[in-house]
DNA sequence: AAGGATGCCAACCGCTGCGGG
DNA sequence: GCCCGCAGCGGTTGGCATCCT
């Protein structure tokens, strides 16, 4: 294997958050020519991005199906049978949550499953835990951090976790929806 | 009011499997 | 049969927001 990579090539690869303009770049472009194979959509699309990079931000955030934002308890109880039934096969999961990405539930199980878990066990686990319990009264209560915190990592994805997503999408503020809702989107 | 600790999410990295040449 | 490239998966890390002392 011979992996010579043109520097001048890697020099261009972006990583890190993406752009709102990047973003508007990969949903213009899947819109237009469909999903294909990821490093010729990056190169394509003008997207100086690795073909996985593309992958995963259309898989896990631009995709028009996607759903953001609280985990229902029924998702809770769902993701606790499937987990306890296939441990971590985050992507199997997935596919029996329509809208959800493996990546989203494996973050929801690590920091909150996980955790409740790992405290149930010190507590001597009352009974069965009461994780769907506790996990959905952060859910239905709306945990403070359960939604909004995200938003500054990709800097330009002031995300709606939530469902009742930030309508002042004005200015700087943008969502996902907001580029579906484009005419040019859904019609071209 | 300031600083530190904690929580959560997005993105990257490395590995594995599959298909095509 | 072997090699190469791509896609997908799971694990880990980085960074921002919020809460607590």
């Amino acid at each position: 294997m011979d992996k010579r990579i043109s520097s001048s090539q890697e020099a261009e690869v972006r990583k890190g958050p993406w752009t709102m303009e990047e973003d508007l770049i990969l949903i213009n472009y899947i819109s237009n020519h469909g999903e294909g194979v990821w490093n010729n959509i990056a190169r394509s699309a003008g997207l100086n991005r690795t073909g996985k990079s593309c992958r995963l931000r259309w898989l896990n955030y631009l995709r028009p199906d996607v759903r953001r934002g609280n985990i229902t308890p029924e998702e809770q109880q769902l993701i606790m049978e499937l987990h306890a039934r296939w441990g971590n096969r985050w992507s199997k999961i997935a596919k029996q949550l329509p809208g959800r990405t493996d990546n989203e539930i494996k973050n929801f199980w690590r920091t909150r499953v996980q955790k409740k878990l790992k405290h149930g066990e010190s507590q001597s686990m009352n009974g069965s835990t009461s994780l769907t319990d506790e996990a959905s009264t952060s859910a239905g209560g709306l945990h403070p951090n359960a939604a909004g915190t995200a938003g500054g990592t990709a800097g330009s994805d002031q995300q709606h976790a939530d469902g009742n997503f930030s309508t002042e999408s004005s200015d700087n503020f943008w969502t996902v929806d907001d580029f579906w809702s484009m005419p040019s989107l859904n019609g071209d």
